[in-house]
DNA sequence: CCGTTTAATCGTAAAATAACGATAGAATCA
DNA sequence: TGATTCTATCGTTATTTTACGATTAAACGG
């Protein structure tokens, strides 16, 4: 009868715990927001690209962006490697098409 | 010079607007909790399910629950078919589909 | 060195989300 | 009809997210 609070297991003796639902929801939340989805196509569009570039691209103050990269970055979907002051992103391949296997495999 | 809100058009003049990209972040968001993904596969395994049985398997109150549901009826994740008191979901195969195509044309 | 540029982080406010219990409304059963 | 079952919705609270400006810290340029 006791539930339990949302940051334990999700789901109840007798289903098979799924370990990928917590994997699909985290990289599935970080894309979970239009501006991150924008970072994200412009970054597969452009193979790499710096910090400031896309800022110009989005109608968004430079520390709000920044906070969308970190979001990105936190769940695996880019990377980004300084160079001089700047620091050039990319997405991270390997992220995008695990993601695909894994909603295929949903 | 101008930040305009959240709500409002996403990308700046001079960059290609990517329609596909507010359905993409609207599908995620509505993924992106390790709950409803269990919710998902669920009813990818089951083909169909009483709105009850669902509850069941997660280990949260059925108005948590029935609110889940809502965020992935509203996204067009699920579809649900009354049937006397009963409410059967089953999986909109087509959103999965269509999800899949837009992570891949990333 | 000192000023500039670049990007991350801090602090904050507003809005959205996630969880719950309680309630309501519809259909079914006795 | 009346009780029961099933699910959605309401009201609430706590947490998280999103956005901003201001600040900081690092690297570069003169």
């Amino acid at each position: 009868m006791k539930k339990q609070n949302c940051d334990s297991e999700v789901l109840k003796d007798g289903v098979t715990p799924h370990a990928d639902d917590e994997e699909v929801a985290r990289l599935a939340a970080a894309l979970g927001h239009a501006s991150r989805v924008a970072i994200v196509r412009l970054l597969r569009e452009r193979e790499v690209c710096v910090c400031g570039e896309i800022v110009e691209q989005l109608p968004l103050a430079q520390s709000t962006v920044s906070q969308h990269l970190k979001v990105l970055r936190d769940a695996g979907w880019i990377c980004g490697e300084m160079d001089g002051t700047r620091v050039c992103y990319h997405l991270d391949k390997k992220t995008l098409q695990r993601f695909g296997a894994l909603i295929q495999a949903l």
